[in-house]
RNA sequence: GCGAAAGUAGCUCAGCUGGUAGAGCAUAACCUUGCCAAGGUUAGGGUCGCGGGUUCGAAUCCCGUCUUUCGCUCCA
């Protein structure tokens, strides 16, 4: 059964570069890794999640607005978010074991070690001397705590130094002069120390020196807090509102795999909703609901989606769930909701010096406001359709197709125009019809192929209608309607034909 | 990052122990058919992932490297 879900998680990804979804980053040079492309049908696909989610945030809710932050923030903004300090430890692994160490906790854990030896020795003389033991004196004097402590001093002018100077050669050599050998396997083969910064830097102006290093952030959500006071200000916005953003966030994972479930560069669907103090469990109960409903409406069973709650919450949480997504590779984080108290705006508060307040003329208090957090991997979403979508069919007839069973509302196209032969003048009709309803949906116009081969390459990349001219359509100006799941066909007049669509593709859509 | 396996046309693969690359499907043009893919004719497309070595000669053997897959590890 492991073996099946991992097949059709193969057929997809296969899928999704044949039909011009997904392709790997600069694939002709080898590929770049866990770097994707969207391709053509790709792109359509996306923008219509995204457009799916942006409505049903921000057109549909009169206290959310949206803004597009830049990828550049000031570096200041990293150290008052906690992302520069968290994650520049050099790290060290254990070749036998596997296990990751902190170098400089691995040697200040060895530090720890002789302390406690220097302990013994002293509580051991208490015991020989009683009342008149002199714990200072003893450690003055004493052949082997002198030594120990010497040794100490020793080791704490090579780490300290190395670890101001990121020197992990130094860090290296010094773990192995201790012989320290790994606690779980308690093996000294090691790895070099290195160094795992999530973040990407690059330098900004021309000046290549440490002042002028800038990062991609690691997530979109600071944009939105350090632009708090803008569109509070500006938009006039009263508690409760949301700021939502869409955009690009990087993070230079050390292993990036599973196609776009984990990539390098990704793309967050994000709502920072500010509240009353006090009231941030409430709005989280709300948006847990909320999102979940929004999942729910595109008509993907409930069964694919649940919730995980976490039990070890990160610094700025009270509070914080995962919706997750059945993958063909298991059930997996798609969405996360925090409540992230007031962490965020107060640190900006700290670190910018400027007063990050909201004065709330109902309880007639000042404070900074509790967030909560909505967001979503938007390459996540774009696979947790996909790979709902694949199916591949067994026909009455016993032949296959494959179909991209995609809601209607997400789907690349909405339809395609397809003169049923090439003569007759149904090409020519079947382009009147291209031109006025491309007006208002994305749609494709195809004549090569038996119809039937047309039909089956509209089901492969998700088109939910297909709309077929024939003989009839130049007598009485109707057409067929060929619906992808069912593949049902009905007749319907030309000038009828925008608003059945629009009527089609609604059914499902959210509020 | 560690370990294992793989990489030949857009896709799926063949090419036996080294002798200078093939099929099916797909694509394009034309003909034929006309409501649920795979009729006919023709054409385009590969320095066999990349680099080096051995050899008279390498897709084939060796080394390195990149990418992918699986397991471990990591994931505020």
């Amino acid at each position: 059964m492991a073996n099946n879900n991992e097949d059709i998680f193969k057929k997809i990804i296969a899928h999704a570069k044949e039909y011009g979804f997904v392709f790997q980053s600069s694939e002709i040079y080898d590929g770049l890794s866990a770097v994707y492309d969207y391709g053509q049908n790709g792109v359509l696909l996306k923008n219509n999640i995204k457009d799916y989610w942006w409505k049903s945030m921000v057109q549909f809710h009169e206290n959310i607005v949206g803004i597009d932050a830049a990828i550049f923030m000031h570096p200041k903004v990293w150290k008052a978010s906690g992302h520069v300090d968290a994650f520049s430890d050099p790290m060290i692994d254990n070749k036998d074991s596997k296990k990751r160490y902190r170098a400089d906790v691995l040697v200040e854990d060895f530090i720890a070690k002789i302390e406690g030896k220097i302990e013994k020795e002293v509580t051991k003389a208490k015991k020989k001397f009683g009342d008149d033991f002199d714990e200072d004196q003893f450690k003055a004097t004493n052949k082997r705590v002198l030594d120990n402590l010497a040794k100490i001093e020793d080791i704490k002018n090579r780490l300290y130094p190395a670890m101001d100077n990121n020197d992990f050669e130094a860090i290296k050599l010094l773990i192995e002069d201790l012989g320290i050998a790994c606690p779980v396997s308690g093996s000294k083969n090691w790895t070099d120390v290195r160094q795992f910064n999530l973040m990407f830097d690059t330098r900004m102006g021309s000046v290549a020196d440490d002042s002028s290093k800038v990062y991609l952030r690691p997530e979109t959500a600071q944009g939105i807090f350090a632009n708090y006071l803008n569109v509070q200000k500006t938009g006039r916005m009263k508690i409760p509102f949301g700021i939502a953003q869409i955009g690009k966030a990087f993070r230079n994972e050390i292993v990036a795999r599973q196609f776009i479930f984990r990539m390098r560069e990704f793309e967050q669907m994000e709502m920072q909703f500010f509240v009353r103090p006090g009231e941030e469990i409430k709005w989280y109960e709300y948006w847990k609901e909320f999102r979940m409903k929004w999942h729910l409406s595109l008509g993907i069973d409930k069964s694919s989606y649940r919730f995980h709650d976490h039990e070890k919450l990160a610094h700025y949480a009270n509070a914080a769930a995962d919706i997750e997504f059945k993958f063909p590779i298991g059930f997996k984080e798609l969405e996360g909701i925090h409540s992230r108290t007031n962490f965020d705006l107060s640190r900006h508060a700290e670190f910018s010096g400027k007063k990050i307040q909201y004065f709330d003329p109902e309880i007639n208090e000042s404070y900074i406001p509790y967030v909560v957090e909505t967001s979503i991997g938007l390459d996540r979403m774009f696979l947790a359709i996909l790979s709902n979508a694949y199916d591949e069919e067994t026909l009455e007839d016993g032949s296959q197709r494959t179909v991209l069973r995609i809601p209607p509302v997400l789907a690349p196209l909405k339809a395609a125009i397809l003169p049923l032969t090439k003569k007759d003048g149904l090409p020519e009709k079947a382009r009147e019809i291209m031109d006025k309803l491309k007006l208002d949906f994305q749609c494709q116009y195809d004549e090569k192929d038996a119809i039937g081969k047309r039909y089956r390459r509209m089901d492969a990349i998700g088109t939910p209608y297909c709309i077929t001219v024939d003989h009839q359509t130049l007598e009485d100006n109707t057409v067929t309607i060929r619906e992808r799941d069912s593949m049902t066909q009905e007749r319907v007049p030309i000038s009828e034909l925008d608003k059945i669509i629009r009527e089609k593709i609604k059914t499902g859509e959210l509020l």
